[in-house]
DNA sequence: AAATATAAAAATGTATACATTTTTATATTT
DNA sequence: AAATATAAAAATGTATACATTTTTATATTT
């Protein structure tokens, strides 16, 4: 089942499955060669985590991009991750360091597609905060990036924001290399906030 | 299946399904009288919510309560109900606030069973957040108090919460009514650090 | 006797069949 | 012709049956 959700998914990302438009559960089903079981299964865990939304009395449908989702979803992100950030930072080892460094030069790749680029990017960031220790709080944050992968073809087409992204990772890890806890926290709520805010005016403007 | 799930809740809160031993659908099927498909789909919904989490390979259990996911839950509900209630304040009228007094002065009565109690306290604080007009911040942390129920009957039994709280939603509602908008902020975001403190440092002296 | 391997039992996951609800198309009324 | 009522079609929700996985108990090996 967790596969047909990464299917979902991956589908709701490429357009495969539209906005908008109603779900049906026996469609999804010859779609994915499984019965409707699973496909109950996995459409409850979207609609639970944002991906789908309930349309009318029966059947679900993808949501439509919505500015303010979008700036709820960064909002939580920049409040909640900077709380993770915290309880992270006395655990937060040269070797931990090491392997999100790893993960940044990965992201020099110009061949990445959107969605690999954004893995990558969570990537990052989960390695910091899974040393804090906090599964509640981790489990918030990680269903947050999820959701917010979905904007992630705005975000990351006409924003331009592919090249400041890698740097500011940089930065805020000497940050805390070199052990300046204040300033790397700011600068996290910082780099959250302002990804956030080109985001949310490119979706005011679009529409 | 969402009277299962709050039948599931209840049970969970009252201890009929106690915490740390494994539910099975099959057991669970008997109990409740229905088919083993729409106990799975309670489970699922209920472990996305945290209220149940896997047991081993097979099976989920009811987790055991601990302090850190405790203050994990009140450090969220700190940061995201703030951001919410700055949200609402400016849609606040009189008469919401009449609803939030109303449900304030249920809160009186003593008999109230500590489910009952934990009810009303979240009907008050979502009348206000209601008006927000932020689904994806509200949806978030209506989970949150859902989760934080859990707790309660520590928090409302030896915490003798019960008295204070009352007042603190009146003094809250009145600094929204004479527009002081940032003492009201400040002042939810104490109410909750204080509650979760006391829940806190109970958890943590009990073990 | 402790550790491993095997077999039986019991659990979960999924397909199919049916019941119920919702939607859509048609007919009826005003 | 617009609004409502009715009937047919199509959807979702759930029960049962079966396949697969996991767990437990037993047997075997060292």
């Amino acid at each position: 089942m967790l596969e047909l959700i990464e299917q979902l998914k991956a589908d709701i990302l490429n357009g495969a499955l539209p906005r908008g438009c109603p779900l049906r559960q026996q469609e999804l089903s010859a779609r994915y060669n499984v019965s409707r079981i699973p496909v109950r299964d996995a459409i409850a865990q979207l609609k639970n985590q944002g991906w789908l939304v309930t349309h009318g009395k029966a059947g679900v449908m993808v949501p439509e991009l919505n500015w303010r989702e979008a700036e709820d979803l960064y909002q939580m992100r920049m409040a909640l991750e900077v709380q993770l950030l915290g309880h992270a930072l006395p655990n937060l080892t040269h070797e931990v360091l090491g392997r999100a460094k790893d993960i940044n030069l990965q992201l020099n790749n110009p061949c990445l597609t959107l969605l690999e680029r954004g893995q990558l990017n969570w990537d990052l960031h989960a390695t910091l905060y899974e040393v804090a220790n906090r599964p509640t709080l981790f489990n918030v944050v990680a269903i947050l990036n999820e959701q917010v992968r979905r904007y992630m073809g705005f975000q990351y087409g006409p924003l331009n924001y592919r090249d400041t992204s890698q740097n500011e990772h940089e930065k805020l890890i000497s940050l805390i290399e070199s052990d300046q806890k204040d300033q790397a926290l700011r600068y996290l709520k910082g780099h959250i906030e302002v990804a956030g805010r080109m985001l949310v005016d490119y979706l005011k403007n679009e529409n």
